[in-house]
DNA sequence: TCAAAAGTGTTCTCCCTACACCCATGG
DNA sequence: CCATGGGTGTAGGGAGAACACTTTTGA
């Protein structure tokens, strides 16, 4: 029984086996995220990797790694996009796997702990450790990616709670941007775009004055989409 | 032996069969072309298709999509890059096949009869039929891919031959992004990105006026590379 | 009363846009 | 000699970047 394994699946020419491996990202006011799972069994025992598995029959990609974000996170409908597929020949010593590569953004307080939790953990972009398979090359393009991506549509919001402050947003901007910005123009250029509606609350962050809560408005976004906006930094 | 197909190539879980297809683009100097093989064999036969084909066991997704590029073009080292995989789970009747997509750029001026050409066929890419499988939908991604990325790199400029006008240039990009440009304006912009170096070879292309030739420089790009140019349009 | 965070306004510059003029050529 | 295509220059407007002042609050 151990040492026969029963391979009923049987085809004309090789089949290579496809997983999906999820990049998801958070942000905790200050750094961007990123969810990693120590590696229980071989190979890359104890090292840690991306959340991802094996896509089933019946299951496109797309709900194979939504099944995935779910089963980590507790998460049911947060973005998630397609990366691309990752197909290098010896990316696992098991068999020929192709992954196809995902990354989402999540509201870490709307985590909660998954399946196995003991084994997945945050950590902050800048202090990685060496990953198993290719997946530090998966993280940089999904990186690469999330930069690219956050000139084009308002997917920062879905890294921050529903009400956040200017300076959250300003400082979630830098964090993917790698830049700073002036506090002033940054401001006068998200409420030119429109998206953020400002709440009557407010919040004390720091000791000292009070700062406003702003809201996205998904409505105007939508506007927005159809003349496709461009954001400039 | 027709009726019965051995089938030796077992596993212990189910896999998808993997496939790459390519959308392959030309300029004609007016009009976005698109190469299409008609299937000569079920399903679909008849149909017209993008050049696909199944992705061998011991080569990466990219080096399968370059292999069917060079088969129907002759071209060897062309720019192509990876779309993204389409995965709904009926989209081959025959068996459950993930296919990895891409899209090329070629000049068709470089473009030889491959090993069907017979089947093999260009379209103006505002005329195409109905395709098989859902690759309407792959040559739609791959037409919008291609409309952002000319944004960001100078890839205009693989559907070009080596020497070309500055109308031949423009029409490309007002072909691409649908748009009009004022013949001035988008010649200052062109000149002020640094990247085209004129030459002082004429051609006669009307009747009337001759029109200087310019050549795309690779070496300014890969300075541009690197700060991260935008073409804003 | 002072330091630090937060809200807001002004100026300057550059780039993009709209538009006009001249040159060359063939019918 | 005129119609057409091609090369280049200029004025105006808008958006981003640099930058300063005021308000609030706790220590």
């Amino acid at each position: 029984m151990e040492t026969t394994i029963e391979k009923k699946y049987c085809y004309q020419y090789p089949h290579p086996a496809v997983t999906t491996d999820c990049v998801i990202f958070g942000f905790d006011g200050t750094r961007l995220q990123v969810l990693l799972i120590e590696r229980g069994i071989e190979p890359y025992v104890g090292r840690w990797a991306l959340p991802g598995g094996f896509v089933r029959i019946d299951e496109t990609t797309d709900a194979c790694a939504r099944r995935e974000l779910l089963e980590e996170t507790g998460i049911d409908n947060g973005f998630m996009a397609q990366l691309q597929a990752f197909s290098d020949v010896d990316r696992d010593p098991r068999e020929r796997v192709i992954t196809i590569a995902y990354y989402a953004l999540v509201k870490l307080q709307q985590v909660r702990g998954g399946d196995d939790a003991a084994r997945a953990h945050w950590f902050p972009l800048d202090d990685v450790p060496k990953l198993a398979f290719d997946h530090d090359l998966i993280l940089r393009v999904a990186f690469e990616r999330l930069r690219r991506d956050i000139h084009f549509k308002p997917i920062g919001f879905e890294l921050l709670p529903e009400l956040f402050t200017m300076r959250q947003l300003q400082q979630l901007y830098e964090a993917i941007l790698g830049v700073h910005f002036d506090r002033r123009n940054f401001h006068k250029k998200m409420m030119h775009l429109g998206l953020l509606t400002a709440t009557d609350e407010t919040i004390r962050q720091s000791p000292k004055r009070d700062a406003m809560l702003y809201r996205f408005n998904r409505d105007s976004y939508n506007e927005l989409k159809q003349n496709g906006f461009r954001l400039e930094f």
